[in-house]
DNA sequence: AAACTAGTGGGACAGGTGTTCAACTAGTTG
DNA sequence: CAACTAGTTGAACACCTGTCCCACTAGTTT
């Protein structure tokens, strides 16, 4: 918490409009892509005037950029609280193929996005370093080729007919997985 | 050859437009991405007028869903003359990082797509089906483990600073392949 | 020759877009 | 209280969009 600005109102009450664009937008990109962000869509998201859009984020790539890294900063929080086992990580991958996908389709948005604007390749890797931070220990190219295939079978889970269950995910895993 | 319509002239020239016209529009999404690609633009990069555009392909729809499919089918082809051996899989990843990098964010553009619409899903899912056929002996684990480790490679290659070298994927795939 | 058909392309329609602006309200500070 | 500042908003700008339509050319068939 800050201290020295004496607790603004108005400030504060802006920085929670900020908030509600950020996730309306994620909303819109869970719905339609981030192909139907505008704006437009996302004042009507919000409930906002659209102007109020632009207030905060003065041009579309702003609120794209900001609802992107925002999303991979609580994704990666998210599997920062996963147990470093086989069975774990496969349930983390069931679960963002499954009840999450909406976020986890946004996460590969900010992929796409990431490889055509450089600016935004730090918060798109941003999961691949904090896997290393949790499994740092595994030898280079084992760990590579771990990391890989976890975005492998995200990307490939998005685009089965029926997602992948945990329990199909595990075994290639905990093969990929030194188990110790 | 078709053997029964005795050559029109308009309908040979008429495929050939057709065929500038996906080229036309696969330049300008590994130029702008999907986002980018408009019955305008693509008739601009074709140098054709627009109504061309939707003469053969009525909706936008129609004109992405060809392109992607059609670009996909161009991919698993050249997938389909790599040796199943580490060294030559490796080379094939840096080319589609370094040399084919639009070709590749291309393929990517459609695995995003094919995750919100089903009809594409199968033509996404040409070069996974196509890895099978080629290391269709290996283990069903690894193996699942191995297709998703290569596109892992692959998406985390796009999103890299500098693409990764044959040098530096070889050792992960070795690992990640039965030598034999 | 006429009849038919595939392709061609200019123009128009209604609607959505990003962004700017000026008038306004309501909190905060001196 | 007045001065200042942050936020709020509707309206307006110029532009790009998908799609349709109609008059037209040029190949093909009878």
């Amino acid at each position: 918490m800050p201290v020295r600005p004496p607790a603004d109102g108005r400030r504060a009450r802006g920085e929670r409009r900020r908030r509600a664009l950020l996730a309306a937008t994620l909303r819109v990109i869970e719905r339609e892509g981030v192909a139907g962000v505008s704006h437009r869509s996302v004042a009507r998201e919000a409930d906002l005037p659209v102007s109020s859009s632009t207030y905060y984020y003065a041009t579309l790539d702003d609120l794209l950029i900001a609802t992107l890294t925002w999303s991979a900063r609580e994704m990666a929080l998210g599997f920062g609280a996963v147990k470093p086992t086989p069975g774990s990580v496969a349930r983390f991958l069931a679960e963002a193929v499954g009840v999450n996908r909406g976020r986890t389709l946004a996460e590969y948005e900010l992929y796409l996005l990431a490889a055509r604007r450089p600016e935004l390749r730090p918060a798109a890797r941003r999961w691949i370093t904090l896997l290393s931070s949790v499994f740092g220990t595994m030898e280079p190219a084992a760990f590579l080729g771990f990391v890989a295939a976890l975005d492998g079978l995200l990307i490939q889970g998005l685009i089965a007919d029926f997602p992948p269950t945990a329990e199909q995910m595990e075994p290639v895993v905990s093969l990929l997985m030194p188990s110790r």
